[in-house]
DNA sequence: GTCTATACAAAGATAGAC
DNA sequence: GTCTATCTTTGTATAGAC
């Protein structure tokens, strides 16, 4: 969590954002230890350990803020009408060089009970759910998914495969392509096209 | 990799196995260290290296022999008729404990390409995705399965399904049921239950 | 508040003795 | 086949400068 209030502190704790997102993306997540996030950012190990109390949590900042815009930007079109779908999530993810990859190591690593991120990772899977539960209802009353599908269960796959899927492309990018895989699993459900806004 | 070929080595490097396992159940993976299991094991740091030449290794091969068991239980009902459900591969899983957590932080590690094991993984994805497809169409020959089921694009899902859903149990082991999420993404594909082979 | 230098514990791995 | 001793790198706590 970032404490600071001022101007300096602030523009500071962008620019090491910023530049640990660059450095998982040149030199992969085991190499952006803090010595070389600090080195890249200009700064000493403890003056980075200053606007983040550890590597955790600026990890975490990271990813809450790529919830934040995937969130800003699944909702900008509710009222445009060409709102990304559920299967351009996997897109918008892989378009920032590095994120999947920090993404998947380190949820995989607070997988552990007693890892500092662990609350924030399980609050964010129960969310991821519930959000997903509540965007396939709506599909149901709008009756492009059929009576059948059980929303709850079909979010908590939904949520996995979405995993599942960035890890295998993390292993073959060449031969996975996420988005068909998450547009695939939508239509077996059952999911009718969206209809077109323009027509 | 195993390298001995003497009966006392073979013993040690048994034993080795066994304790790595039961050190991840019981203290968790971050306490899975080449110490902590040394000296589970009885010997020294170096002493438990001349048996896996690193921490990698000796994991690689508890998985090795967790896919050896897996193939065989799913094999062993083939003549028989009780063979085990491709549903039921994540209880076979869930049912030693910490192989789970064992899995799913090793793989999302491995996901470096400069990791050790990353070609283990690599090879060992490409060919759970191509046995996945094997079953399904073989469900499809038997009738079972709709012929509107893509079986390699649903055999990639189905891996995802069960590395995302492991993750996420780990998460939440109470309100996330792995059976059950498998069960209904094969219901979904249109599977229909098993013939019994009693009646 | 912002930051540097120092110090330290724990990790994986290696060289070479027995 | 196993050991001791040593090396390097990791994250981070502490003390204090500005």
């Amino acid at each position: 969590m970032v404490v600071t209030k001022y101007p300096k502190g602030i523009a500071k704790t962008e620019e090491i954002l910023t530049v640990a997102l660059r450095v998982v993306a040149e030199k992969g997540y085991n190499r952006a230890t803090i010595r070389e996030l600090a080195e890249a950012a200009g700064l000493s190990k403890t003056g980075l350990l200053h606007h983040f109390g550890s590597k955790e949590e600026l990890f975490a900042e990271i990813l809450r803020r790529r919830d934040q815009s995937d969130e800003a930007q699944m909702q900008s079109g509710v009222t445009e009408g060409s709102a990304p779908q559920l299967a351009d999530l996997p897109r918008i993810s892989a378009s920032v060089p590095g994120l999947v990859q920090l993404y998947t190591r380190f949820s995989a690593e607070a997988s552990d009970p007693e890892h500092s991120a662990h609350a924030f990772f399980r609050d964010r899977y129960e969310r991821a759910r519930r959000r997903s539960q509540e965007v396939l209802e709506g599909f149901r009353a709008d009756g492009r998914l059929p009576e059948s599908v059980d929303p709850a269960r079909a979010a908590t796959a939904l949520v996995a495969l979405l995993d599942g899927i960035q890890l295998q492309w993390l292993y073959d990018p060449e031969s996975i392509d996420m988005v068909d895989e998450v547009q695939y699993f939508l239509a077996q459900l059952g999911l009718k096209p969206t209809p077109d806004p323009t027509a």
